[in-house]
DNA sequence: CTGAAAGCGCTTACAG
DNA sequence: CTGAAAGCGCTTACAG
């Protein structure tokens, strides 16, 4: 459509060459593409053939100048090579493209109240929406910063009671995930389950692990503290392999299995004969380790696109209400019964 | 410092607060913030003060709509979740965060001429910087339809005389480090080595590749295709492990050598005793595969900073070049002898 | 239902 | 060196 526009005129197509086009005035043209009731119908049907024919895009500057809907989120963030908020930022971004909204990332590194504020000020004066990743202590600072009447959506931990509350937040329910990943190793016959721990404020996959465990007369572990990455995973399965009593871990994610299994392997564990092993997330090489990991699939894509529909739907309805995508646990090749046990491959059936 | 403005009041501190503190009128403000020479440096101290004070930032829209300078930088990309993509952006938005830019990700799926079109209108017409990932068809084509005049730079793919020539290009010479890698192989003895293509529309890492057999005097055999999914990786070791004549493999990117590692696995081909692997990318899980992946590393981090950078540094010096990171190759336990010289240990010395 | 006015916060010439 | 004017493209009341 560009052909349309006079060649050789530098600036873009602006609501008043609409209205000319028209012939009305500019104004009408601004009622329009903000879809004000009072239009009528014909004149209505006009502009938008004009704004179709001319290739019109408002201007997003002055639209957010003079106070209008500014169709843009920014995203606070936590480290975004990481799978999950990688993952994330993934759905954020389709979605909102789609929903022809700019995306704009700030990662917060630092958790100190003085940096949190500044991110939070820098967002929020440019005018769009916001949607807080709050993983991290960074995160859920941030989103506390956040402005009465700012729109804003965020990923929280699986709350402690089950329930937004009103709150604009969406979840993966992996305490719930932690819990079942955990009965599949007990119902293996395994004594008890460790667990590799993921640096959250508060680790909702432990809390499902604890309360499996609990539930089931067993005193959990003492939990090995990781950090996301796979060294940490390595340094935890050191620790683990030299305790012959450990037969089952649960990691808080897969980058941490794969050093873990590694670490396993070096120290001539094998598994899932020595040791079974369940993950978090099913990354894309996790069904290509070795052994296969058995691991907790989470969509972290979906949870994205869930949060982005939060964000809007709350704009027209602020008691809108998004639930984030169910985890799966993905059966592999890293979980069997515990070494005593595997002969007669007993499953432990009874609860 | 918000405790200085005056409470109660909703609206963020403008210029003509400023001015008033200081009193001079507002256009003076707007020219010490903008760096203009011609003001009395008694005032511009004066002014600096009060917008310290004051805790002033400018209004971006504002900035944008009345044609200043921007400081926005949006990144057009393909698949931001893959290794490479995620480091580049993760390097681009911290240098950007440092500069105070906003960075804005926009990811283009499709190379259809429309859809890439849209996309760098899209972009455009917002006004600010552009980076673009040019390591597909869809990024070349955005790359090559950005219009004059608006500020930009682009990682690219090696260019195959190696230089940029004035053009803003930025990127980590991975043909080097694919004739490095492929040497390496060959000085463990292997009569030749065979290669996993990444789909790039010139893939310099297998021009690499081939030049150093070539070199050799080695026929290069039919590359096998691979996607950059750990998968595709996986079909490539399957087809390769059937092959009893190769005993030596360079894989596109790390994702890749995972799967094809399960894969030699599964047909019960030992690396590196029955087959040598490498890697590229040096990914978190690299030196914890089973064995741990021989690998070339390449920062992408870095090659984002650099990329920000030269666009900084071509908003005041059109000519402003800079350089991408070195790849290294990093030896780790999948690279060995073939397995007929395995016994002797033999290393080939000769050239 | 639709125009004309005022203003969002800033920058860029234009005068002094 | 510094003010006053005009304008960026749009939206929001205010009149009709």
């Amino acid at each position: 459509m560009d052909m349309l526009r006079s060649a050789g005129d530098p600036r873009p197509v602006s609501i008043r060459d609409v209205a000319m086009a028209v012939g009305v005035s500019y104004q009408t043209v601004s009622r329009v593409i903000n879809g004000h009731p009072s239009v009528k119908e014909s004149t209505r049907a006009a502009v938008l053939a004009a704004i179709a024919q001319l290739g019109f895009r408002p201007n997003r500057a002055a639209r957010a100048l003079a106070g209008g809907l500014v169709q843009s989120v920014t995203v606070l963030t936590g480290d975004t090579t990481l799978y999950g908020p990688a993952q994330l930022l993934r759905g954020i971004e389709e979605a909102a493209r789609a929903a022809d909204f700019v995306v704009s990332v700030r990662v917060i590194n630092s958790a100190a109240p003085l940096d949190v504020r500044a991110a939070v000020d820098n967002v929020v004066e440019s005018g769009g929406a916001v949607i807080v990743v709050a993983w991290d202590h960074a995160g859920t600072r941030a989103l506390a910063a956040v402005p009465r009447g700012v729109p804003v959506a965020a990923a929280v931990e699986t709350p402690l009671d089950g329930r937004a509350e009103g709150r604009p937040w969406v979840w993966i329910d992996d305490r719930a995930a932690a819990a079942v990943a955990t009965r599949h190793l007990l119902d293996f016959g395994h004594r008890t389950v460790h667990y590799v721990s993921i640096p959250s404020p508060v680790d909702t996959r432990m809390i499902g692990w604890r309360e499996t465990l609990l539930a089931a007369g067993i005193t959990p572990p003492e939990p090995v503290r990781g950090r996301w990455d796979p060294r940490s995973g390595y340094e935890a399965g050191q620790r683990l392999a030299r305790d012959r009593s450990a037969t089952a871990v649960l990691c808080g994610n897969d980058d941490m299995a794969f050093g873990l299994l590694r670490a396993l392997h070096d120290a001539g564990r094998t598994v899932p004969d020595s040791m079974s092993v369940v993950g978090f997330d099913d990354m894309p090489q996790s069904e290509f380790a070795i052994p296969a990991l058995t691991t907790v699939r989470q969509d972290f894509a979906a949870l994205g696109r869930a949060c982005f529909g939060l964000l809007r739907d709350r704009m027209d309805d602020p008691a809108a209400v998004r639930v984030g995508p169910a985890p799966v646990l993905i059966h592999r090749e890293s979980c069997g019964p515990p070494p005593a046990r595997r002969t007669t491959r007993t499953r432990r059936t009874t609860e």
